[in-house]
DNA sequence: CGGCATTTGTTGACCCATTGAACTTATGCT
DNA sequence: AGCATAAGTTCAATGGGTCAACAAATGCCG
């Protein structure tokens, strides 16, 4: 499950005043409990918090009457003593729904202070070219319709998540070509609608938020691939999206593979996305794509008929994916490669290729070989991130979120 | 001035204690301090920070009978009202220590809390396969005659940063190839000299702490690019250098320019490094260096001269390594390239095609264009970037040096 | 079955840091 | 000289964590 880095009244710059340990202090408490395996005692929180037992004891009750944390049944006690009472978080508390307006579908997902889904909605339907007022209006509707379904079952939805897919800066989408929107404020669009502008807003690019539903308490650190007709990468470092100084990180596909290559729209010459984009992947492999079948699919299946040209196609791919990410692996010390969009459904003609380049290529292979595994997240792998985002603000500052 | 991150007893996964928010609030009311042009007063303090003016005087109080401030003349009022006492860090208090073992020369650099340097000492000498004991006990006087000489000015010194040239992990060097050094553990040896017994040790690779020196405050995210023999990039993001998961981040001479160009020892091929590293620039120049007259010099020299076979290497270089860059850069959105080491010198024919070259290829060039520029410090900028480490943490974590 | 060790959780006195308001100090302006 | 203004200090109040003692609930053993 996603950790943030502390968001919490301590972040530097700001003072501290009694009120910022208290609520650092519950959100440590109740890190201890989402991050166990089962239910925990108030004991154990002191001990791994290093707070006193009496301090533990406070924070919990804060935690309880708050509604995020319920008692469970006494712990089995081993060996002796006043058995202890368990604490889980609230089955019925709090949680974070992700919206994700794509190309060719509209998906909301809910999840619960574990990060695991409680409910899941796609709209299917081509969204390009439609104006944003209108799809957003779906999109709300959507999303409310999620919000009444979760509250129906007792969750009380924290906040909203939004996943585009394109260049957001300073909360605004400021270009998402394969929708055809240019500036658009979403987040203001999807306040109009009632029923979800009670909840906080916020907004991020599809691939970061598909990046982080990747994240678990093993895999805290990794490259997200994520391949279309363009080629992104998520940057996730100790469970946290890197955004670069303007929020333009990740940029892989504009990474050469080639300086003799094709020229690319960004001005450079082989590019890994006009060599090993989905386009120029399904072109190599002598395949024509159409509306029904897109490129993705349109690859997979030739590779599962044995199609040679499309074999040596994807080939191909995996050595140009493997210049870039020998790069990259290089540059950033990371570990593993998660292959996420297109790249995860021909995971299997890629990653043997992928890995031996590798293996032969980067300098420490020899005292650790680098992981590359697909997606374990779908499709709709970017509502799910959304939904985690909130979830991890919430564990990250608790004291917001107590009921009064 | 370097500005860490806070590594005070407020970090993730550590409790809060009242304790906590004193040192919180100390290291706020000092970094206003060391951050200001000139003198600052208890009530600029407060309005900085958001604390009260009672606290201000307070934390001020027990930074001035700790040494780390002092007070100064009345600042010239502007308008009417009760003049305010000036404050200064302590001009004769904390630094910090920087000590460079590198291959042909040692180092030492002592800088005051404001980052200035206050003492450097060289000691020029091919320390090539001398061994590891000798090397460090040259080093460890080098430091203990400095130590000696701050001292002697009134200065404390408040730890000792070691920059080597080569890999570190876990506290120890690893390798350093061009030392013939492997598996060398130096904070220890460097331990067993009374002279510097005393102080607090820490361990980076030279790049790294190269590239901390330059850092200011209006630069505090950029890749640095040292190039030598090899090519290695620190990166620098909100004045913190970037490690990655394992401490090997930065490997920017092992980026592939040309998949089909000469194999490279890592096991990949036309990576940056055997293609624009200073061996390979002067073996295209048809240049022959000496032991008197290295790769870097020999360059500089001929391309002032105009010999046309070293400027036609020089620019082949400078397009590599814009290959190379335009990939880290896209990767991680940074705005600014430092050229370092042997690079610095020879950044008279590098900067105008780089500069070109990456203004054509990046992304974003038409919203921001990228800059380029050599680094400021000299030859020893390792010594002083690491004796700014230790002045940042000391401004992280200022309880820890506060006199009884 | 009863006493004892053991562990959990609670209580209340104490300590410590920040706040807020009143107060003192020191200057400029009229 | 008197007033306005701003800097710095004092002190009771507030709030949060600690510490030690205590109550509660179990297993173990004779």
């Amino acid at each position: 499950m996603p950790a943030s880095r502390s968001a919490t009244s301590l972040g530097p710059g700001r003072p501290a005043r009694q009120q910022s340990l208290r609520d650092h202090n519950l959100a440590l408490a109740l890190r201890v409990v989402a991050d166990a395996a089962g239910p925990v005692s108030r004991a154990q929180i002191a001990a791994a918090t290093g707070l006193t037992r009496a301090t533990a004891s406070t924070l919990v009750e804060l935690l309880l009457t708050g509604g995020l944390l319920t008692e469970t049944a006494l712990l089995t006690a081993t060996g002796s003593g006043r058995p202890a009472v368990g604490l889980a978080l609230a089955s019925g508390g709090l949680g974070g729904l992700g919206l994700e307006v794509n190309v060719d579908y509209l998906a909301v997902t809910v999840a619960d202070l574990t990060g695991e889904v409680v409910l899941r909605k796609v709209l299917d339907g081509d969204q390009r070219g439609r104006s944003p007022d209108v799809v957003l209006k779906a999109a709300a509707r959507l999303a409310g319709s999620a919000l009444a379904t979760a509250h129906g079952r007792g969750l009380r939805v924290a906040g909203i998540a939004v996943s585009v897919p394109g260049l957001v800066r300073d909360g605004r989408l400021v270009r998402a070509p394969n929708l055809g929107w240019y500036d658009v404020d979403v987040l203001a669009a999807l306040r109009r609608h009632p029923s979800v502008a009670a909840l906080g807003l916020s907004i991020d690019n599809e691939a970061n938020d598909a990046a982080r539903s990747e994240v678990t308490a093993e895999l805290r650190s990794f490259l997200f691939v994520s391949g279309e007709i363009g080629v992104g990468a998520g940057i996730v470092l100790d469970g946290v999206v890197f955004r670069g100084t303007r929020g333009w990180a990740g940029e892989l596909g504009h990474v050469s593979v080639d300086p003799a290559g094709p020229r690319c729209r960004c001005g450079g010459h082989g590019c890994l996305e006009v060599v090993a984009g989905l386009e120029a992947v399904t072109f190599a492999a002598g395949l024509t794509p159409t509306q029904e079948l897109p490129h993705g699919i349109a690859l997979a299946t030739a590779a599962e008929g044995g199609h040679s040209a499309t074999l040596a196609a994807l080939e191909a791919a995996a050595g140009a994916l493997a210049t870039a990410l020998g790069g990259a692996l290089h540059l950033l010390d990371v570990g593993t490669v998660v292959l996420g969009g297109a790249y995860a459904r021909l995971a299997p003609w890629l990653v043997p290729t992928l890995t031996r380049c590798l293996q032969e290529r980067l300098l420490w292979s020899s005292w650790e070989a680098p992981v590359v595994r697909p997606a374990a997240q779908g499709a709709e792998a970017a509502s799910l991130g959304g939904a985690r985002s909130v979830v991890a603000r919430l564990l990250s500052e608790p004291e917001r979120w107590l009921v009064i």
